[in-house]
DNA sequence: ACAAGTACTTACCCTAAAGTATGTATCTAT
DNA sequence: ATAGATACATACTTTAGGGTAAGTACTTGT
């Protein structure tokens, strides 16, 4: 969320990568460490932002909130806040959010096949 | 490649969390924003480490090598040099590094639809 | 009266990752 | 003689992301 320097060069490699690289313009979207993980969670349906807390005990609130807004604002998740006190706010995928599923999907199967080749070592 | 804080709380948490979610583990390997990017560009085949550094224009040299280093030393990807000069490296996937090409396919998947749809608005 | 839970927000700091720039050794082409 | 290509390496700086800690507003439970 910081203005771009516009006169960078690798800005507009950027760009240009962004038109022709099909993961270049995932990796926009996702790329980021806790992306994936936060997405993995919400797709086995609505869940409320104590329970993502609770299922990613090593992500810090601000981050989670921080990173649950902008995949909102990149049309990823739904928000649904019940006006109610105590807060109930719940957290799904979108449409295109849900279109990720299958890459999260391979994400898990590797990591299940990889960490079964290290438990035969 | 610095040394961990072993006290931290967030990084016990971390290594529960690489326990119990298969997302977690493949981030820890290729959570970041350059590698499926590099993945990509070598799901083609072996191909040359100038090759690599012209395919994805907005990366710099010292990043790239830091990757397909780190990528190496995960036993995702392959080194080969012929001891020819000017030198001849090629780079390939390995058996795991493969492996992940569900994930890569289904991320190239999903940004060729999202972009269909951006471009029907 | 006080703690705990809800879903955040905000200010401040720290570090890991990325960017900039330059250098190396060897060969070929102009 | 100089430039360009090869595949890096290395020092130095910048920045984006993440971590820490505290606060908010309102309610329920003890």
């Amino acid at each position: 969320m910081t203005a771009i320097k516009e006169t960078s060069v690798i800005q507009e490699n950027k760009q240009y990568a962004l038109d022709i690289c099909p993961v270049t313009y995932v990796m926009e979207k996702i790329g980021n460490y806790w992306k994936p993980i936060i997405l993995y969670h919400l797709s086995k349906g609505p869940i409320r932002y104590s329970e993502i807390k609770r299922a990613i005990p090593a992500i810090t609130e601000k981050v989670l909130i921080q990173h649950l807004k902008q995949l909102e604002s990149d049309g990823l998740v739904i928000r649904k806040a019940k006006p109610v006190v105590p807060p109930y706010v719940t957290y799904k995928l979108s449409k295109s959010g849900k279109g990720l599923m299958p890459v999260i999907d391979a994400m898990a199967s590797w990591a299940i096949n990889e960490r079964a080749k290290e438990d035969k070592q």
